[in-house]
RNA sequence: GGUCCGGUAGCUCAGCUGGAUAGAGCAACAGCCUUCUAAGCUGUGGGUCUCGGGUUCGAAUCCCGACCGGAUCACCA
């Protein structure tokens, strides 16, 4: 039972002996005591004022002394200030915390529940590498499955590739046309990037033929659509639709470069999959479900002979499912993809981490779902996160302002390794090869953190002319923290370790009671699909332990109990430190 | 125009299921390394929580209205 829950259940207690009132949970409000009183944890009795027709301090005062009486000295003493009575717990009961928190090496993971939820995440098309905007993405899904899983949740991460379309027809026609054969190996150039390449090749090529058009006397709107470029890319398109072989063969090629060179970079990111749909395969899946619901009356087909559900009973428009031509759309393939997903897992609940740019898509798709018969349609979770933006607005590619995935993690661990230069004294007597490790940890947890600290639904701001910093409220910060207590307790002889001070530092005790609150954060970002709630936390307790560590000696503590109690503190905030990181995705090292 | 989201220090952000004097970091300034890692610690300055009403013992937090910013409302994905 949490302190929380004793407390709570000894306040109803002494409210219904003093008053004669049955408490509701809502009622007893409890929270940590502000630093400048004396307390770890206080009870709001203004709720209680009204019934027992007294002052609120002196309310305060009775259910303290209440408390006192029947807290069988889990209560050391109490203070009141106006409504509010601030309770001071035994040193005893936190120290006891301490040893349940070591004993238990999967501290802050929660019960299993048996439930399995599936987060989708990613979702890159494949016509050019990885940016900012997926980097967003990529670390808020694989910290949020990693959140859940500590939830008890049973986690299967996915991502569903948009390997088909007009896009990678245009990049693969560019490469036709002006590539001479170039590929990966022969240019030196990750396969995406290279994909990338021909892609703006293309529409450089394309905007160079709508301008002659328009030269000859087109308007724009004609020059667009007869492009020549744009009818070949058209064609090809039907081809690959059609199984082309040549088409068939090169979209395959092609893809691959594109796959490899993704896997790098999200290894090189730490995320991972543990199931990939490619929309190649899930789209004619879509369009069987749609004529399901089309034969059993939940969509209907026009005179034209496009499909479209009518939602304009939810609140919202008609919604096309298919075109005149018979071809899918987006929300198509989507429906396709959850019956595949729905057929390989058992999904009891489905996670989408896509832009808030796509809200209404998902609206509209969990309606959908549901109409189909879907189980986890009408619960699904649009895991809805907000954009990153540069000083001057959003990223644009026309623009040549969109922040690369690769070289802004290339910076981070350049910028990282620079700063490691200046620490001779700490990092002397380790390998070239520890010493890029530390930099790769360093600088990715640096760009992690910063952009895992920000509430995701909230669009952020990433400023590339200033360097994401390595003070203060960062990533760095926490694990200096963390290689700080590996260095003493590398030094520490923990073997043997007398028994533990009895009596508490104040500042220890802060550092104890901020461990035993883990749990909780853990269950709070878990129900509010917030990284950032883990963040805060990690801030938190490493700022509480660098002030322990600034004001109280471990190894050359004289008192043997006091020594062994600072160590086993030590190495739990470490330990806590570490398994919040992981939450994050970010790696810990053992010195820096 | 309809819907949704946001507006807190010069900048980037916490705090929002109502609680005590609104917090961090960055930037600026002043201190602290012969002592467990100075990527640290301590201090100073910096606020009409966009504005106006309401609800109540109490509002940055909840409600209503305005203003500002963003997203979205495709036979694009």
């Amino acid at each position: 039972m949490t302190l929380e829950q004793q407390i709570s259940t000894l306040a109803k207690e002494a409210v219904k002996a003093l008053y004669g009132i049955e408490a509701a949970d809502a009622q007893i409000q409890l929270q940590k005591t502000r630093p400048e009183f004396e307390g770890n944890i206080t009870l709001v009795v203004f709720p209680f004022v009204k019934a027992a027709r007294k002052a609120p301090a002196q309310v305060a005062a009775e259910i303290g002394e209440k408390l006192m009486a029947d807290g069988s000295g889990l209560i050391a003493r109490f203070n009141a200030v106006q409504g509010f009575l601030n309770l001071v717990i035994d040193d005893g009961f936190w120290v006891k915390q301490l040893q349940a928190i070591d004993a238990d090496a999967n501290y802050g993971r929660l019960p299993n529940r048996d439930q399995l939820m599936m987060v989708e995440y990613s979702s890159p098309n494949t016509n050019k590498p990885l940016h900012l905007g997926h980097v967003r993405n990529n670390l808020l899904g694989f910290s949020i499955a990693q959140i859940q899983e500590a939830n008890g949740w049973q986690v299967v991460k996915t991502n569903i590739v948009n390997d088909r379309g007009i896009h990678i027809c245009k990049s693969m026609l560019a490469w036709l046309k002006f590539g001479n054969g170039e590929t990966p190996e022969s240019s030196g150039k990750k396969g995406d990037h290279l994909i990338g390449d021909y892609y703006v090749r293309f529409d450089k090529e394309y905007k160079k033929q709508i301008a002659e058009l328009m030269a000859d006397g087109k308007d724009e709107e004609t020059a667009k659509r007869e492009a020549p470029l744009m009818l070949e890319a058209q064609e090809m398109l039907r081809r690959w639709e059609a199984n082309d072989p040549e088409v068939r063969d090169l979209w395959t090629k092609m893809n691959n470069w594109v796959y490899a060179g993704f896997d790098e970079t999200y290894r090189r990111m730490g995320v991972s999959f543990d199931k990939i749909y490619y929309e190649s395969n899930t789209y004619l899946e879509g369009k069987s479900e749609v004529e399901k619901g089309l034969a059993s009356g939940q969509f209907y087909r026009r005179e034209d002979g496009s499909v479209w559900a009518d939602l304009t009973k939810d609140g919202l428009d008609e919604k096309l499912l298919l075109r005149s031509d018979g071809t899918s759309v987006y929300m198509t393939q989507d429906i396709g993809t959850a019956k595949l997903r729905f057929q390989d897992y058992p999904i009891d609940k489905m996670v989408y981490v896509v832009g808030n740019e796509q809200e209404y898509h998902f609206k509209v798709l969990s309606i959908l779902l549901d109409r189909l018969g879907f189980p986890f349609g009408k619960e699904l979770v649009h895991f809805s996160y907000g954009m990153v933006e540069l000083p001057n607005g959003k990223m644009k590619s026309r623009e040549g302002t969109v922040v690369d995935a690769d070289d802004l993690m290339d910076k981070m661990v350049a910028d990282a390794r620079e700063i490691s230069k200046d620490k001779v004294n700490t990092l002397q007597g380790i390998t070239p090869q520890e010493a890029d490790e530390i930099a790769r940890k360093v600088g990715l947890g640096a760009l992690k953190y910063f952009i895992l600290k920000v509430d995701p639904r909230k669009n952020m701001l990433f400023n590339p002319a200033e360097s994401i910093d390595f003070n203060g409220n960062t990533g760095p910060f926490i694990q200096y923290t963390y290689a700080r207590i590996q260095s003493v307790l590398r030094k520490a002889d923990t073997a043997n370790l007398s028994p533990l001070a009895s009596s508490l530092d104040p500042k220890e005790l802060a550092l104890i009671q901020r461990l035993c609150e883990y749990p909780s954060v853990v269950r709070t970002a878990g129900d509010d699909f917030s990284p950032a709630v883990i963040c805060n936390y990690a801030y938190s307790l490493a700022c509480d332990f660098n002030s322990f560590y600034h004001d109280l000696s471990i190894l050359n503590e004289p008192d043997a109990q006091k020594k062994a109690l600072r160590l086993l503190l030590s190495a739990n905030v470490a330990k806590v430190l570490k398994s919040a990181f992981a939450l994050l995705g970010i790696e810990m090292p053992e010195r820096m």
